[in-house]
DNA sequence: CACCTCCTCTAAACCGGTTCAAAATCGGCT
DNA sequence: AGCCGATTTTGAACCGGTTTAGAGGAGGTG
C-alpha cells in the first residue's frame, strides 16, 4: 500500500508552506483566493485527507460522537430503537468525516466509568444521551467532565445541553380518543420504567388523558421489558373487571401482551385491544397488526447528531423539537366486545379448557 | 477542569528522561527492574495515562476496532444479534483501553465506502466482520485495504482473517430430529437471505438432514426479514398438503411466521409447529413460546474482540470455535395434530371467516 | 523618499507520545 | 589504573497536523 499523502506533500505540490495549507483547508481568512485555489487543487489531486489523529492531537477535537448505552443484557436485545437511530446519526457522522464510537455496558458503574474513559481519552468530542432517567446522573458527569452533549428528550432538571424533543403527548392523546371513540371505556396503561423520562411522561399522559375524556385511567406498573409487559398484562386480566384495552409504553411490552392474551384463549382483537407506542418493524407483522405511534427513530439520531455537531463547532446550539408522533392504527384495536354483542366484557376471559 | 499529566509529567516527577517513561511502560526491555518500578509509582500517582491520538500519530494505531453494519433500513431493527454482541465486544475493549467505532450503512456501496475511509483515516486497527456473503467482497478490499479482520462464519472462500465460527449444525439436526420424533414428516424450512454465507448453510444442513432422517425436504426462500417470513409462511400454507411444522432461519421470521398462522385461525401449536433459530428474547414472550436454538451473541462478540486483537497485537491469532448451539425446546412445537387426533392435517388451515 | 498599513505568506514552535543512536554508567578483568 | 563489553539512560528526531509571530511586498500618504 502508498503511502498516503500528508500535508507537506499538499503543500510541496501547491508550492507554498505548510501552514498555508493547513489555513486554507480550514477555512481560515487571509488566504488569496488564487493561492487557496491552488491549494485545494493540489490537496484534490493527491487525494489528500488530514489525519485525525495528528489534528486530534493539537485541537483536542476527536472527530467523533459517542453513544454510551446501558442495558441489562436481557433488555437490550429486544430495542427496536437503536439500531435506526444509529443509522440516522450516521448519516450526518458520514459525510462530515466523523464517526461514532459507541458503548454497551451493563450497569451504572460501568457506565459512568465509560463516559469517563472516552472523555479524558478524548475519545468524542461529545455524547448522545438516550434513555433519559429521572433526575439524570450523566448531567451533571458530562458537565463535570466539560464535555459537550445533546439529550433525548427533556430532562426534569437543570441542563447546560441542548434538548431533542418529540412531542408523544399528541399521540397519546390520539391513541386513547381512538380507543374511547372505538366504544373503550376501561382502557389500561402497563407502563415502561419509572426511573425513566419517557416512562414517567408517557404514564402521566395517558393518566391526564384518560381524566379529561372522563374515564378512570388503569395503571400496571412495568419497565419496557417483555417480561414486565407479560407480568403486568396476567395482573390486568386477572382483575375481576378487567380493561377491554391496554395501551403499553412500547411495542415489546405489547407484543409480549398478545402472546398472553393468546394465551389465555382471547381472540385478538375482538376481546381485547391492544397498542404500543413504538412505532417498530415488528408490529406490522405479530397477529394482530400492531396498532403504535410511529417514532422516527432515524430522524432522531440525524437531528441529535447534528445539534451535538453544532454544539461542538460553535459552542452553541438550539434546541429541536421533531415533528410529534402521529397515530398508526392497525388491526390490534377494534370496538370491545361488549359494545359490538352485549355480552359482558369479562365473558371471553375464561382461560382456554387445556386440550385433550 | 485540570491539565490532564503528560508523559514529560511522568518523567520529571520520577526524574528520568520521558524516553524512558515510555519504554517502561511499553513493557519494553532494557530498563532497571528499580527505575522501572520507582516510574510506574510515578505514573500510577499521577494517574497518567497515555494520550491514544499522540500514540496513534506515531505507531499508526487507533486504539479502536471497526464494526461496520449493513441493513436495509427495515430488517435492522428487528435482527435481535446486535446489541448483545456488542456488549460482549465491549467487555474485552474496555479492560484494554480500546473502543468500538460503529457504522450502520445502507447499501454496499457506502458500505465499502466507509470501510475505506476507517482504515485510510486510520480510525481502526481491524474490522469485525459480520454477515458473512458468499463470496464476500469484503474480503478481498480489507485485505487490498491492509487492514486486519476477523469473519463470523467460515467464509466460502479463501480468507487471509482468523474465523470465529460456531456449528449451528448440530443444533439444525436436534431441530429437525425433535420434529421427526413428535411425528412430524411434513417438514418446512423458511431460509434466510441466500446471499449470506449462514443462511445457505441452515438451508443446506436443513436439508441434508431431513434427507438423511428420510422425509422430504420443503424449503421455502426468504431473507430473514419478517416481512419476507410472513410471505413464505403463507406460501407454505396455501399449499394443497401443507407442512405440519415450520423451522424458520432466524427468530423474527418465526414470530411473523406465527402471527400468519394465528390470522389464519391456526390453533399453535396444535395446528402447526413453529421453530427459530436465534435464541432471541423475544422468542420467550410469544404464545406460544418460541422453540428455537440458542445463539450466544455476547459469546460471539468476545470471542471476536479477543481475537482481532490478538491478530493485530501478535500478527496471528489462531481460528476459535465456539461452543455448538443448542436446541432449546419451548411450547410452538408439539406433535402433529393429525398425529394426535387422527384428522387429515390440512382440515385446520381453513381461513377464520371474517367477523360479523 | 521615508514611513505606515494592509495583505500574504513563511518558519518555527507545539501537541504528546515513540524510537533509536549515542552517551553514560557499571562491574569485571588484566 | 585502564580498558572492555554489557547494561541503562538520555536526547533528539519524528509522526502530521495547527497556530502564531513576524517577514516580505504592495500600495498609499505626507
Amino acid at each position: 500500500m502508498v503511502r498516503r499523502p500528508t500535508i507537506d506533500d499538499v503543500a510541496r505540490a501547491a508550492g507554498v508552506s505548510k501552514g498555508l495549507v493547513s489555513l486554507t483547508l480550514n477555512d481560515r481568512p487571509g488566504v488569496r483566493a488564487e493561492t487557496r485555489d491552488r491549494i485545494r487543487a493540489a490537496a484534490d489531486d493527491l487525494g489528500w485527507r488530514p489525519n485525525p489523529s495528528a489534528r486530534s492531537l493539537t485541537n483536542r477535537r476527536a472527530y467523533a460522537l459517542g453513544l454510551v448505552v446501558r442495558r441489562d443484557p436481557h433488555v437490550i436485545e429486544v430495542d427496536p430503537f437503536f439500531s435506526s437511530f444509529i443509522a440516522g446519526v450516521e448519516t450526518v457522522l458520514a459525510e462530515r468525516n466523523q464517526v461514532l464510537v459507541l458503548s454497551v455496558v451493563p450497569d451504572a458503574e460501568a457506565e459512568a466509568e465509560t463516559y469517563r474513559r472516552l472523555s479524558i481519552d478524548n475519545r468524542v468530542d461529545g455524547f448522545l444521551i438516550t434513555d433519559l432517567l429521572g433526575d439524570d446522573p450523566r448531567i451533571p458527569l458530562i458537565a463535570d467532565l466539560d464535555q459537550n452533549a445533546v439529550t433525548l428528550g427533556r430532562p426534569d432538571c437543570e441542563t447546560p445541553f441542548p434538548v431533542i424533543s418529540r412531542d408523544y403527548d399528541r399521540g397519546i392523546e390520539d391513541l386513547t380518543t381512538h380507543l374511547i371513540d372505538l366504544g373503550h371505556r376501561r382502557i389500561a396503561h402497563v407502563t415502561g420504567d419509572q426511573h425513566m423520562q419517557h416512562g414517567r411522561s408517557r404514564a402521566e399522559r395517558f393518566a391526564a388523558t384518560a381524566h379529561d375524556l372522563g374515564i378512570d385511567p388503569l395503571v400496571a406498573r412495568a419497565d419496557f421489558s417483555p417480561e414486565q409487559g407479560a407480568r403486568a398484562t396476567r395482573e390486568l386480566l386477572g382483575l375481576a373487571h378487567p380493561p377491554t384495552a391496554i395501551i403499553y409504553a412500547n411495542d415489546p411490552m405489547a407484543i409480549a401482551g398478545m402472546a398472553v392474551a393468546h394465551e389465555r384463549g382471547l381472540q385478538l382483537p375482538h376481546d381485547l385491544s391492544i397498542a404500543g407506542m413504538d412505532g417498530s418493524e415488528m408490529g406490522r407483522y405479530v397477529f394482530p397488526t400492531l396498532t403504535t405511534l410511529d417514532n422516527d427513530p432515524l430522524g432522531w439520531g440525524s437531528a441529535a447528531a447534528t445539534t451535538l455537531l453544532q454544539l461542538i463547532e460553535n459552542g452553541a446550539a438550539e434546541d429541536v423539537a421533531l415533528p410529534p408522533a402521529a397515530l398508526i392504527a392497525r388491526g390490534s384495536t377494534e370496538p370491545p366486545a361488549s359494545r359490538r354483542t352485549g355480552s359482558p366484557p369479562h365473558r371471553a376471559w375464561q382461560p382456554l379448557t387445556p386440550q385433550p
